[in-house]
RNA sequence: GCGGAAGUAGCUCAUUUGGUAGAGCGAUAGCCUUCCAAGCUAUAGGUGGCCGGUUCGAGCCCGGUCUUCCGCUCCA
């Protein structure tokens, strides 16, 4: 495990040497858990995601994508439940490390009091609570000398609200001004165009709306590199199915996504079901798919059965009918009508796919040379099929002609995958440095090229080289990225 | 959020009790080189995370703050 987490240091360090990420806002001394990705980092995640949108829309008859804005109406979150359950100020003992909701915390204390002074700290607090004072609970907290049960001490830290959504105004007049959040999820624009989506594309039950996009939460603590960030990419599909039906959905995604997983190189045995035991207010069933990442077993992609809650709880909120017409026929005969939907959400994490992918990508590589010195590399084995550059062309030497030829080769290939070029340094150091980068084929031109068009072509996670025709350079290395 | 540790060049680290910062690797440019980090030359790069205090003088001592890592907590 120690030799794990210090791999893991290693991981993040050489991403940020090789441009894959950087702590967002670092020359300002950077931004706790939040993130940019750097000029390789953000080529290899739009393959990810590209690679999710092919497998759900392209590669699914009945599955579209949309695009929903992040800012959405309030109620929104009212109805979703976010608003609701996530917004009640909290505060923490210092001694036992006890965290209470301050209401809670404040509503056992008068229990013990007079009932007139009890209903007057009431009355206090309430007036605190709406006006969103939170130095004010504090001072009511401390001034009536409110103990935690525990530790029995009064040592509390501020008030703090701890609603997990951002908010901010719209609007440019302030009095005038409503608060809107940005979305803790992406889930809820898909909800919310059930019907424009369902109608406009026709689309018949059992059927799917994908989306990718940035969601905000403002954790308590975010840690563990991109694990767990404030601002992260989620790549969501909910999938309506008829009720009654939602198990057997459900049993088939939770294959389908492993298989997925599997598909762009994540090892079998890397990869686990862990079913939830305690269910969120939505579900009826939900299980996490588990990576085993350098500090351990973790969530990387959620499937859930969300029931019709989202749905029904839309059409409460807007007064609106969301419901789907069936025409097909059931066991009698008969039209199954109108119904409510029900879910199966899968809901994978980008950011977390990304630290997947490098944290397996990643190796340090040692060997013995035929004349006994030691050698060694670091590599990045990412599949050829979401690498970040695909093709390194490399003239032997810059002179003689080469460079030319390999310039040719260069735009013969580059409308098709992304190459890299260089003619700097030696051989040895160019292959080396494309090994930390993780380019899965590098092809040299050298002075046989000129005389039978033939050039060499290098393998990364092999080492091995092989001597191609320059015409097929292009044919191999697109269809090594299948 | 609580507790612990850390922060000096892009990276890894020096700078022995306080006396205004060095190396290796890397990078850039040039020379030389016919296939796995070769060699030579030159150049760039640091108000020692930031702010304040003590001191004649602080990278070093003290306080605060920011960031990162570890443990706990949290993560509908």
């Amino acid at each position: 495990m120690a030799n794990e987490i210090n791999n893991f240091q290693e991981i993040i360090s050489h991403c940020k040497e090789y441009g894959y990420i950087f702590q967002s806002s670092e020359l300002y001394d950077g931004l706790s858990a939040v993130y940019d990705y750097g000029q390789m980092g953000a080529q290899l995640k739009k393959n990810l995601r590209d690679e999710w949108w092919k497998s759900m829309t392209q590669m699914h008859d009945n599955i579209v994508g949309i695009d929903a804005a992040i800012f959405m109406h309030p109620t929104v979150w009212k109805a979703s439940g976010h608003v609701d359950n996530f917004s009640d100020p909290m505060i923490d003992n210092k001694d036992s490390n006890k965290r209470y909701r301050v209401d809670h915390l404040i509503e056992a204390h008068v229990a013990t009091l007079e009932k007139e002074a009890g209903e007057a700290m009431i009355a206090e607090m309430d007036r605190l609570l709406a006006a969103d004072d939170l130095a004010g609970l504090k001072t009511l907290i401390e001034t009536n000398k409110i103990k935690c049960n525990i530790s029995k001490t009064c040592n509390w830290t501020d008030v703090r609200q701890f609603n997990l959504m951002f908010s901010t105004q719209i609007g440019s007049v302030a009095e005038e001004a409503d608060t809107i959040y940005l979305r803790p999820e992406t889930a809820q624009g898909i909800f919310v165009n059930f019907l424009n989506v369902q109608k406009t594309g026709r689309m018949k039950i059992p059927f799917g709306i994908a989306q990718t996009g940035k969601a905000f939460r403002n954790e308590i603590v975010a840690r563990q590199f991109i694990f767990r960030m404030r601002e992260f990419e989620q790549m969501e599909m909910q999938f309506f199915v008829r009720p009654g039906t939602q198990m057997e959905w459900y049993n088939y995604w939770k294959d389908a996504r492993k298989k997925w997983h599997e598909s762009i190189g994540i090892p079998t045995e890397k990869l686990r079901f862990h079913d939830h035991v305690k269910l969120a207010h939505y579900a009826d069933a939900a299980l996490d798919i588990e990576f085993e990442f350098p500090f351990g077993w973790k969530e990387l992609e959620g499937i859930h059965s969300r029931t019709d809650f989202d749905l029904s709880q839309h059409a409460k909120y807007s007064k609106k009918k969301i419901q789907y017409f069936d025409n097909d026929l059931n066991a009698e005969g008969k039209a199954y009508g109108n119904y409510t939907p029900f879910v199966v959400e899968t809901s994978v994490g980008l950011d977390r796919l990304f630290l997947t992918v490098i944290s397996l990508a990643y190796q340090e590589e040692k060997w013995t040379k035929e004349d006994g010195t030691e050698d060694s590399r670091v590599v990045l084995k990412i599949p050829a099929k979401i690498a970040p550059t695909k093709l390194a062309i490399l003239p032997l030497l810059k002179k003689d002609g080469l460079p030319e030829i390999a310039t040719e080769l260069l735009n013969e290939c580059k409308p098709h995958f992304h190459c890299f070029y260089e003619e700097k340094d030696a051989i040895g150091k160019r292959y080396r440095r494309m090994d930390a980068i993780g380019t899965p084929f590098c092809v040299t031109i050298d002075h046989q090229t000129k005389e039978d068009n033939t050039v060499t072509i290098r393998y990364r996670d092999t080492m091995t080289q092989e001597r191609i025709p320059i015409s097929e350079v292009k044919n191999i290395v697109a269809k090594g990225c299948m």
